[in-house]
DNA sequence: TAGATTGTTAATCGATTAACAATC
DNA sequence: TAGATTGTTAATCGATTAACAATC
């Protein structure tokens, strides 16, 4: 079993090693892709020896061999089949996203509740009703749903996936998903990750010259 | 100090907490609140008492004080200020995200650096082009900046945005970004977030009767 | 007083890191 | 052989969890 931590990490690998060969580099040290990648160059190592021995002591990797061994652990060596439900500003952006056909996911479907929005063409995909559901899963094999719905609805999404046979779920919407064992959820939040940069600039203002974490911290605090 | 990994669950309680309240619950136990927030009662209570006892024995925590006191803590009693650079589809979805403003951000300015989009209205708020960074950093006090730009224009945005005076960074483009000591990035990847997801996918597949995984696999694998 | 629930302790678990033997 | 670099070990650090004494 690879841990957790680790599994989080191999995309950013896969991406690190892509720049490397897009920049015609054939082959690299630990220390090099480290590096690329952000991580301190232990830390690499002691990942990728999850995956086995793909390196070459007092050599380094083959960037093409190593991203191949990365992205066929990952799996995405193979094809993704992809739902989005809620077509709002973010199931819009999302739609667009090269980024998800460039690494092994296909968009099948965008589905809305909104009868306004059924029929409209969002990133060459028809927007379907979110009924569709059942039958589009069923015929496109689709594991992976993403949820972009307002918070209220994503519960009602995540339980109609489940049913249906979706077992990844990935949420936009700010609301915890209750959902059965065997069913992974990931949640991204958008306003949670500014929260936690404001915490720490908080932390910082008492210090700074500049920047609104200080101005209002002395109009705050009192004591200033 | 209190711990990274309770840092970064405090606005989740924050929100369970929102959510209490608006349903009419003046008081909750850890239990409660926990479920809410999708955590245990053990960690709920242990990543409290970084900030201090604010609950009754026998009793439970009061909705409304616990929520003023995480928010305190966080920072998010006061107003943020912050600029989002790069108005693609991903930048229009965050410019329009009602979230931000809810919780204590105010987006002051959109930035691009595509003359066909400035000028124009996104979200109430006029584009702007890129090189008015400084001024708008300077007179608004900003401490945080958003970077929803293409992977290979966001070091050049994050190396402005440093020299500016910011010091807290949400980045959305698919680079690995390098600053100084003493500011904070953090990132999300929406890509990594479906890789994740597609690792456990693929090791469920296994057992699974549906889902492109275990019809990928079937084919892939040979034995099948 | 009896029941309920917090805040804290201590044990466990998982992740990180430096150091280095193995080996190309 | 000498230099370089991997893969692994072991120590350290941080996070989680169960259990329970404190106390409302």
């Amino acid at each position: 079993m690879i841990p957790e931590a680790t599994v989080a990490r191999l995309p950013v690998y896969l991406r690190a090693l892509t720049a490397l060969a897009d920049n015609g580099i054939r082959t690299c040290s630990s220390e090099d892709l480290a590096s690329a990648a952000g991580v301190n160059s232990a830390k690499l190592r002691k990942d990728l020896s999850y995956l086995g021995s793909y390196g070459t002591r007092g050599v380094g990797y083959d960037v093409d061999y190593l991203r191949y061994q990365i992205a066929r652990e990952i799996g995405v060596t193979q094809d993704w089949p992809v739902v989005i439900v809620g077509i709002g500003n973010l199931g819009h952006a999302l739609a667009n996203y090269s980024g998800f056909r460039s690494r092994g996911f296909r968009v099948v479907a965008l589905l809305d509740a909104d009868p306004a929005l059924i029929g409209q063409t969002v990133a060459g995909v028809e927007v379907q009703p979110f009924d569709d559901l059942e039958e589009i899963v069923r015929t496109h094999d689709v594991a992976i749903g993403v949820i972009a719905t307002p918070a209220f609805a994503a519960q009602d999404v995540a339980d109609r996936m489940v049913a249906m046979g979706i077992t990844s779920i990935l949420n936009f919407a700010p609301a915890v998903l209750t959902v059965p064992e065997g069913v992974d959820v990931r949640k991204v939040d958008l306003s949670i990750e500014l929260q936690i940069l404001a915490y720490h600039e908080q932390r910082k203002a008492g210090g700074a010259t500049q920047g609104a974490a200080a101005a209002a911290a002395a109009t705050d605090g009192g004591a200033a």
